[in-house]
Order: C-alpha cells, then sequence, then structure tokens
DNA sequence: ACCAGGGCTTGACACGTTTCAATCCCGCGT
DNA sequence: ACGCGGGATTGAAACGTGTCAAGCCCTGGT
C-alpha cells in the first residue's frame, strides 16, 4: 500500500514535518514558495494522508454511523441518500451499515461503530427496548432515532407518525363500503408495525368494522406471498374484502399472489402498502400507498445529529414528527379511475 | 466519548499495558487470574478499543470499500448482500459508497478509502477508461472489478456477459415475430450498456430485423418514462413493436408509460427488462427479464478480494464471466401463458 | 546600532495501540 | 544448593499525524 508518509515527504521537499503538516491543514499559514515546494514533494511521491492517524491524533473520526432495518429497502436507502447529502455537506462521510433486523448483527455495527469512535448515530433501532443504545448515550455518543419516536428524551428522533397513517388506511377503506379488513404485517415488536396496526384498528373500530390481523416474519416480498396465500385459502364468507400491509414489499407480495391465484384486485381484495416507494406505482395494479417523506427524514436525522455534535453545549433534544399522506391508486377503489398524470 | 484507554485498565487492574493488549488479542498467553482480573476492570471503565490507534499501529484496516453506482438499485443491493456476507466470515467489515454515476463522487469516495487505508476495493466504476484505477493498483491498492471485465490483467474481475444477455433478449424477441425492435439505455459510456447495446444489434442483424435505439441520460424509472413517451410519439408505421431496456428501472418506467398511454403490453409493444429484479415479476405486465447472479456475483467479488488479501505472494488475477438467462414473462409473449409458480 | 515585533519554521511530545526483547519468577532435575 | 527452562509479565519503541511553545530571520522604528 501507499506507504509514503509526511516524515518523508519533508525530507524531500527539505522542511520539517510540521510544515508538511500545515501545508495540508493551515496552507494560508505557510509561506507561499514553501507550500509549492511542499505540494510538488507532496504529488511526486504520491502522498495520500492516513486517516487512522489523523483521527487518533484528533480524538474524532469524520465519520457518522447510520444503521438501518433492511438495505434492500427503497424506503431506506432514500432515507441514506437524504442523510448522506447533509453529511457531506459537512465534510463528514456515512457509514452505512445493515442491521437485517437481526439484534446480533446490530449489536457487532454499534460495537464496531464505538470502536470506530464515529462522530454519532443515525439508527432505526431493531428493539427500541432495548438497553444497549442508553449505555451507548451514557458513555457519550451522539445518537439520533431515525423512524422512531424517542421514549426517553436524552436524545434527538426523527419520525413519522405511523398511527395517523395506519388511521388514513383504515378509514379509506371502511369510506369504500369494505365490511372485513385485514392488517398484515410482523414482527409486531417493530415498533412502526405496532403503530400502524394500532391506526389502522382505532379507524376500524371507529367505522364499526371488523379487523383481522395476520402477522407476518419479517416484512419482505415473500412473506407478503405467503401471507396472501393465507388469505386466499379462508372462505369466501370470511375472507376479508381489503388488507392494509405494514410496508410496500408486503403488498407487492400479496398482489401478486393474489393475481396468481385469481383473486383480482381490487374487486375481490382491495390493497394498501406503506411507503409508497417507487415501484409501488408500477405495480401488476398500481398500489395506494401511504407515502412518508423519506429523503427529508434522512435529511432532518442528519441535520439534528450535526446541530448537537457542533454545538453540545447549546443543543435540546428534539422529537420531529412528520404526518404521513394516503396516494389512492387502482389498488384501494373499486371505480376505475384514469390517472391524472405520471 | 468513551474515552478510556488501555493504559487505564492497566492501571486499574494493577498490570502493564502490554498485557492488557494480550488480554484482548492473544487471551491464552496470560494466566486464568490476571486474564479475569484484567477482564473484570474492562467491563467496570466500559473500555472501548480504539480502532484508529489499532489500524494506525498495524499497519491496516479491517474494512474493504464497495463502490457502486446506484445504492437506490435493487440490483446492487443484492451484489453488497453477497459481499458482505463473505467480508464478514472473513472478520472484516464493508465500507458502501454510492458513487451515482457521477465520477467526482466516486474520486472523492476513492480518495477517502485510500486514505482509510481501506484492505481493498470492490467497484464498478463510472468509467473504465479512466486512468485513476490503475495508478491505484500501482500504489498497491487491490482492486477487483465488479460486474465490468477488466481490460488489463492487473486485477481480478467479476462480470456477466452482457453481450450474451443482449444477445437472448434481441433473439427472443425476434423469435416472437417482431420486425422493428428498438433499444433504450444509456448513457452508452456505461460499459454495460454498451455490451447490451451490443448483443442486442448482433441478434437482430442475424434475424435480419431493423433495430433503433433511443439514448436515456440514465438507467432510472424517470428516463424510462420519458423513452416510453418518445416513442409512444412515434406513427404506428415506425413504432418499434418491441423493445429491450438496459436495465428494469428502465423497463418499469417505460411500461408505465405506455399503460398510462392507454398502449397495451405486450400486444402493442413488446418489453425485455434487464437485471430481473424483484419488482420485475411484480410489474404491471409481469416483466420478461434478464437474469443475472447478482448475490453470487457481490460473493465471489469478495472472495477473490480476499484471496488476494490473504496471500498475495500465490493469487493470480483472474477474470470470471457468468452466463445470464433470460426469464420469459408476460411483457414479450403474445401469447398468454399462466405462471407455473411464483 | 539596537530593539521590538511579526512572519515562518522547527522540534518534540502526545494520541492508543501492538510488538518484542528483556526480565522475572517458580519449580524441577541433578 | 544450584542452574536451567519456560511460562508470565514488563517496558519501551514505533505507527503517522496534529499542536504548540520556542526559535529563527528580517524589517521598521527610534
Amino acid at each position: 500500500m501507499s506507504t509514503t508518509s509526511i516524515k518523508q515527504v519533508a525530507q524531500h521537499a527539505g522542511v520539517s514535518v510540521g510544515t508538511v503538516s500545515n501545508v495540508l491543514n493551515r496552507p494560508e499559514m505557510v509561506a507561499a514558495s514553501t507550500r509549492q515546494r511542499v505540494q510538488a514533494s507532496i504529488r511526486e511521491l504520491g502522498f495520500v494522508r492516513n486517516e487512522s492517524a489523523r483521527a487518533l491524533r484528533s480524538g474524532r473520526s469524520r465519520t457518522v454511523g447510520l444503521v438501518v432495518l433492511d438495505v434492500a429497502n427503497p424506503f431506506f436507502t432514500d432515507v441514506a441518500r437524504g442523510a448522506e447529502a447533509v453529511t457531506d455537506e459537512q465534510g463528514s462521510v456515512v457509514s452505512l451499515c445493515n442491521s437485517g433486523d437481526d439484534p446480533e448483527r446490530e449489536r457487532r455495527h454499534l460495537e464496531r461503530l464505538e470502536e470506530q469512535r464515529v462522530q454519532g448515530l443515525l439508527i432505526t433501532p431493531v428493539d427500541t427496548g432495548s438497553p444497549r443504545l442508553d449505555q451507548l448515550v451514557e458513555r457519550g455518543m451522539r445518537v439520533v432515532l431515525v423512524d422512531r419516536r424517542s421514549g426517553r428524551d436524552n436524545r434527538c428522533s426523527v419520525a413519522v407518525d405511523d398511527v395517523l397513517g395506519g388511521r388514513l388506511a383504515g378509514s379509506h377503506l371502511a369510506e369504500q363500503g369494505h365490511r372485513r379488513i385485514a392488517f398484515v404485517g410482523g414482527p409486531t415488536s417493530i415498533r412502526q408495525v405496532a403503530d400502524r396496526l394500532d391506526g389502522v384498528s382505532r379507524a376500524a373500530e371507529e367505522a364499526g368494522v371488523a379487523l383481522r390481523v395476520l402477522e407476518t416474519p419479517s416484512l419482505t416480498v415473500n412473506a407478503g406471498r405467503a401471507a396472501g396465500e393465507a388469505i386466499a385459502e379462508l372462505p369466501v364468507s370470511q375472507r376479508p374484502t381489503s388488507v392494509t400491509c405494514a410496508n410496500d414489499l408486503l403488498a407487492l407480495g400479496l398482489l401478486q399472489e393474489m393475481t396468481r391465484r385469481g383473486l383480482r384486485v381490487p374487486q375481490d381484495v382491495a390493497i394498501v402498502g406503506y411507503d409508497d416507494i417507487d415501484y409501488a406505482a408500477a405495480a401488476a395494479v398500481p398500489l395506494s400507498s401511504v407515502r412518508q417523506p423519506r429523503e427529508l427524514l434522512g435529511r432532518i436525522a442528519a441535520e439534528l445529529l450535526f446541530e448537537e455534535i457542533n454545538s453540545p453545549e447549546d443543543h435540546e433534544h428534539r422529537q420531529v414528527v412528520f404526518e404521513p399522506e394516503l396516494a389512492v391508486r387502482e389498488s384501494s377503489t373499486h371505480r376505475r379511475r384514469r390517472r391524472s398524470n405520471g
């Protein structure tokens, strides 16, 4: 590997290491002629700064950690994009980690990020209840919760009102005349899932319609297919006429399985998804879905984090909550409607 | 931040720093009683190893870089998953970077990864021709090209035969009786795009059918919509009856736009995508697509990299090429066929 | 001629580890 | 009683950088 150090540059340019360091970090402090000579040596020797040494010496890295539940989920990639934009403006870099909804993997990532001495952490934790995060905060790690509300007031959080989102979906279906509604999603240990279910069930209660809950082991297309199988095999008299899914991947899987079995959407079963990912509108039947400001979520989370990093003294923790909207499309409306635009 | 160092642990446990280091790295070398005492101190003080210092001292980090063109593209997230699995087995960690197809962002990422002294690099470069990568290799960086064949023999590469993929798509369409075929994709400076086009055009030539090329500025759903607009507005006599897209995102956008304008797929325009992402089969009209072993691509790339890292002397660079397959679905077949399974 | 002051440069120390030769201690064989 | 071997521990050096007090030289003012 490129093993040239500041010392060799110094020797080559006939100056001291301190001067080279100054050229790199405060170029205005060094005389123009010297600066040029040093820069020439740097180029000639192919010198590359050693980030480990810099981090060690200055006591802090230029990295923030972003831990998400599923990198393959477009929701999180959009969040990541927002977070990365802000981080980039701050001259830092994002270390993107995928917990895959597995507490053990999450633990390993957190351990590593802490060893890395990252500046801070943006995280959608697998389990909100775990004390691990609190311990991190107590040890001085700056943490912002993403897509999750903080129970404590010792950190910032950026979230979307999932109860409201669930309610939007549920009451929309009730308004469409559905009397048997199902909710597909899980595991309910995930806070978002629980909140969305909560919203749907409140809406169902208010409208006086029955709610059936099908818990899934994960939030993937495959789990959606499996749920679709379960629903399709119910006797028609018991089968729900509409389903709210905890996210779009489930909804897409469900839709796919329905179609495969010859059940029509929305006539036989109406479907509402959650997240409004790009593929939702492009699905076999354009999917109604609860839309969240994904990229903004990431942006704001990162901004809060850097606010805390840059002025720790007069920073006070905030809990930001966005409101979702329902994008109504064909999968949940009986009358076929012409879409006004793409 | 947790600022306890090995020195403080040593003092607390009444041993020397060397011993603490040994407890951490070669626990079998230290007497059981001492080990337990040290471990107790570690827990009590909440000590966390400083990765920067370790990397500096040992001269190498435990990180490999993975630079992709688009993290939001499921193709790359699957590649990343494969690469991460292998990296994880090796006790290292992946730093996932998104160049967004922008040479400048790619440059910044490479610079940072080099400063980071990463163990190696898995990369799908924006521009194969750029000398930057060669310079990196010359400076001793271990590089494996992903989804791209290496012109040089100074590094490994893992790719899929894109010419073959294009040919599969093209001859499939010709066999279906199409006489006017279009190719949608771009920019053609991207090697994959050029190769796929090459394959399609060879197939067209062999079958003696006309090929029209629509170059797009990027490989996104939106670009697909725009291309769809262009195609739909051609006079029917000139309009291609089938389209091969350079990736599935384009195909989905194209499909969406066709449907919006009342053109039927596949009757009016047949479509074949590329990548066979999960959403392809779930699209409005299930999408025919060229399937690549995405996760395997990432796995093998990482395995080659670690082979080179772990035994640099007897490692010889290899160019691995996988063969793609065509997944035929409704979007390119005239007769409706029942899908055999999900 | 001398001093003050300011612009540049230097040199040494510190950051937290790992590594390794040197040392220590203890029990065993003679 | 003595030396020896070997396991356990120590202490110091090094990794590459940032920082900062101290020193250098030169100019301008008196």
